[in-house]
DNA sequence: TAAATTTACGCAATCGTTTGCGTAAATTAA
DNA sequence: TTAATTTACGCAAACGATTGCGTAAATTTA
């Protein structure tokens, strides 16, 4: 029953004597075949181990039956959660997940969507690092209809789809936190400036500060790239010159970042320094002393991203309708 | 410069007047074309946009340029890096890597390795949570002549290419640095027994403690499975019954397990209790107390595997010649 | 019983490329 | 000047599957 080289129809239609047009309605149980004809065919190719190439299925159908995903870094477990969750209902469904890493390279994104697009992935899951405007023009000059669905970091027009969390509560609620912990020199180690959740998760921190009659120090606040350097220069010169008293990471990264420059200050400041920051991290509840996280629903957001971006890939009547997501995110280990 | 659907091939030769196999050698700098129409077709391709279809591309050369990475699960560090590595050596050849996740799942894995043969990846880079004789029968089903590297866990025959670390003198460093602190006590959390990891990282602990003098004790000594509750259980067991005074867990999740189990003792076990573990993370040097590591070169591990495979993959001679290379991994976080 | 319909299959085009082969025209060699 | 070669291109098959259409034979209908 092994073989060489692959089964094809072809290999199947010249052992049965029938055509090859034959075997594959056979296969397709079509109607148009009979009850004996069908059963022969596919004992024979039960037998032989038939398995239709996906390439030449992919040409013909002009699908591929696969959405690919693009994320920063897969070891960011939030991200690792939300890809887990994209899996679920696509396999679920018979689709296939593609995973990319752009490492926040805007020129690996452009490629990866060059590619995908090439590729003739049926949709794409994005949460891009780049420029709004570039990725759509990328988008555009593919000349692909690629449905695509935005997660995390998402366009400000309502002419896509998104699925996101509740940014601005979160950040609301961790900066409230601290503030009830007795903490005013709250610092903002804040994401890139200009992508959406950089902006919405600022504005809940502002927000927070007011409605505790606190204002607004912008020297507390510090924008950083995704390079390490930038922001340890931050908090450096943070520790430096203003001493905050409670540190509101806006990423994974930032929070560990965050978690370890404080943790080398001298006591009685390394315990008496509290962190918030968003993480997904399953280690994070680890640490002593205590870093307080956002916890994004990560997993569910995968799930409805997927099931939205399925939903428009199979959809019939072609008159689209954008939908808008937003989940709620918990603050937790907070004792 | 838009259009509304991909241009191909026989659209820039109807607007130029020339074959599409004309066009096509043009494209491809063919010498049978002459200079003034390949600049005529190449501009005039850049102007509007063209790009190969990658299906049919790989429908006619029987060849995806794309390599299949397959893992446990993404967001455990180790393999994160490791696809790091892949990512870094195949894109520079050109290769793409789609990653899939078995979540250790038998079943999950097959149907894996079945549909990367189905879509003709021009290669495999696994690390099977599975019975090795199965996969390999279900590579042979196939029909596919896939080119395998096996790393991390791999067969036991030498009749296959293998990039691992050396578990061995890693677990020996690890339990004889324990004995080192003192530790006389020192139980074994290990992975699924069968597979070569646990099998080396045994030997090495169990080395370690003749070595020392120290016999082995197999009431110290427990395997889990991937499942948490298991490993749950078997920590609980071992400290009900035997109060170990340190523990040597084997993979990234039994390493934190140990951790958090360790932590929830009362004091003063909580803080002499000693752990060293396999892991990755860059979080774990974060924890107080410490966590002490062995970390892999998983970056270093998956650019060499995807080397080999990418060797093998482009090789002319068909004259197979199996590569087996083995890294030394590093005990880490020991103050 | 003749006509209409259904059943069960085969032929050939198609998806978008690549490539072996054929062939005029242009060039070189004899 | 004629023959041999090279240049520069087009035709058509191929990769492996799906599918519209055509058509004998079998069945049903009038």
């Amino acid at each position: 029953m092994d073989q060489e080289r692959p089964v094809k129809l072809s290999d199947i239609s010249k052992a049965l004597n029938l055509s090859v047009s034959t075997v594959s309605r056979a296969l397709n149980d079509s109607h148009e075949i009979g009850d004996e004809t069908k059963r022969i065919v596919q004992s024979y190719a039960a037998k032989v181990n038939y398995r239709p190439n996906l390439i030449a299925q992919s040409l013909k159908e002009m699908k591929t039956r696969y959405i690919a995903i693009i994320v920063p870094e897969i070891s960011n477990s939030f991200f690792a959660e939300i890809v887990n969750g994209v899996e679920f209902v696509a396999n679920s469904q018979g689709y296939h997940v593609v995973i990319y890493q752009t490492q926040d390279s805007t020129e690996r994104e452009i490629n990866i969507i060059r590619d995908v697009a090439r590729r003739k992935a049926d949709g794409l899951l994005l949460s891009p690092s780049t420029n709004q405007k570039e990725v759509k023009e990328v988008m555009k000059s593919t000349g692909a209809k690629l449905p695509v669905v935005y997660f995390d970091r998402v366009p400000s027009d309502n002419y896509c789809h998104k699925v996101v969390c509740d940014n601005y509560q979160a950040a609301f609620d961790a900066t409230t936190w601290l503030i009830k912990q007795g903490k005013r020199r709250i610092a903002h180690m804040a994401g890139p400036s200009g992508i959406s959740i950089s902006i919405e998760r600022m504005a809940g921190y502002s927000a927070a500060l007011l409605n505790a009659g606190i204002s607004v120090d912008p020297n507390l606040i510090r924008y950083s790239n995704f390079l390490a350097q930038e922001a340890w220069d931050n908090l450096r010169d943070l520790e430096e010159k203003y001493q905050p008293d409670a540190y509101f990471a806006s990423s994974d990264r930032l929070s560990f970042y965050c978690y370890e420059a404080v943790q080398k200050l001298p006591e009685p400041r390394a315990s008496e320094v509290k962190i918030v920051g968003f993480t997904n991290a399953p280690l994070a509840h680890l640490l002593r002393p205590k870093l307080s996280a956002i916890v994004q629903p990560a997993f569910d957001m995968g799930k409805i991203a997927a099931e939205m971006l399925l939903n428009t890939i199979t959809k019939k009547n072609k008159d689209i309708e954008y939908g808008f997501i937003k989940l709620p995110a918990l603050l937790k280990n907070t004792e």
